[in-house]
DNA sequence: GTGGTCTAGACCACA
DNA sequence: GTGGTCTAGACCACC
């Protein structure tokens, strides 16, 4: 699978997106081990110096920490998870919410709209 | 300004798009003028035959009408643009519906982080 | 009004053609004038050599004939017309005779595909 | 061989007529590939972009689908094929009808010219 | 090899 | 001026 990168944003910082949203869907679980900046490497298509950047990143957030000869871990502080849960809803919510507001929509019918491909609340 | 384009799409669909997203949030009018092949071309800085074909597609989908001679005109027919408007707003939906249910969340959270953002129900 | 004309048969004889037809359809009446050379050159938009061309082949095959001094006329001699119409005739039913049996279908076909256009026989 | 096209109708939506032709004659069946876009604008003595344009409409039309890396097929969705049949069909009758008017023809004289040249009806 | 996109530059018909 | 078509030649992703 050869994965597509947009132009507009550094791929360092897609990638690590994809790692945040696998995180956060717990695909990737508190303390988990990552691959290697290697190992990601190939994975992703590109050079390790571009994955050395994205883990540089995403330790920066204290989203992974990374121990001398043995990799790089996802977090296992509850806060820090619960937080960047948080601030990825926020950010799906935020953008749904200029989306519909660009088509004129209150919040309302927003909701009406959710409800209309998802059923009635309640229900589900 | 110079724009830059995601590599994973054809840059005619792109413009196309965003035109369609001026039309949906009223900032092209039904019955306005788009700018010409060329002048659109110098300003979203790709060839005018690109631009042509964007036009040709949004022509294509009842969109936009053009006038031999006078130009490309997004279309008056409201039932058109209704349409459009929908099926927009069920894309933007969908899309939002798909991530909060990659975060791992329901029906009744989706609709209460949007509450959360614009104040209880009812209000606004 | 800019006439197109087909790349692939001489103008003289589309124009030639085009004659024809108006006099199969009565519209060009047996013994009625022609327009001259000149006047139907710049209706026509092509070089006036090319319309005496046009007339010249047309008196060959003894449609029109030519007074000189007083113009082109269609012939009034009933028995060309007649065998004109009749040619006309067979080759617009051997073209549609072509075109279906390329198509597959038999003669019953062929009648019952017209009568389901144009009603039931017997009808109009 | 050099063929010629009309100036009338683009040289990309002749050739589609062409192709489309030969699959309703069964010259072209269901699933067969076409040439590649180059190996036809060879043939068709035209800019590979224009054949492209061709299939591109083809594929538009769902009368043909092509498969990445390797090539353009005929459709072998039936459905698609007898209503494209029906079409054509529609088509050489209405222009069929339409030249017999012009000449004045009623239905009745349009059916009795097919049997003078099929024979009577019933035969065959 | 295949189809698909894009650029550059030309010519056309229409108004 | 407008949009529409066509050529020439390039680069891409996929197989």
């Amino acid at each position: 699978m050869t994965e597509e990168y947009s132009a507009s944003k550094p791929i360092y910082l897609q990638i690590a997106d994809r790692i945040i949203r696998e995180i956060v869907r717990k695909e990737l679980l508190p303390g988990e081990k990552l691959p290697s900046v290697r190992e990601m490497a190939v994975q992703s298509g590109v050079n390790p110096n571009t994955i050395q950047r994205t883990y540089s990143e995403l330790e920066r957030m204290d989203i992974v920490e990374t121990r001398r000869g043995q990799g790089t871990f996802v977090t296992d502080r509850e806060e820090i998870l619960t937080v960047l849960n948080e601030k990825v809803q926020r950010e799906v919510i935020e953008s749904f919410i200029r989306n519909m507001k660009d088509l004129g929509l209150t919040k309302d019918q927003m909701i009406q709209g959710i409800e209309k491909y998802l059923g009635q609340r309640g229900e589900e």
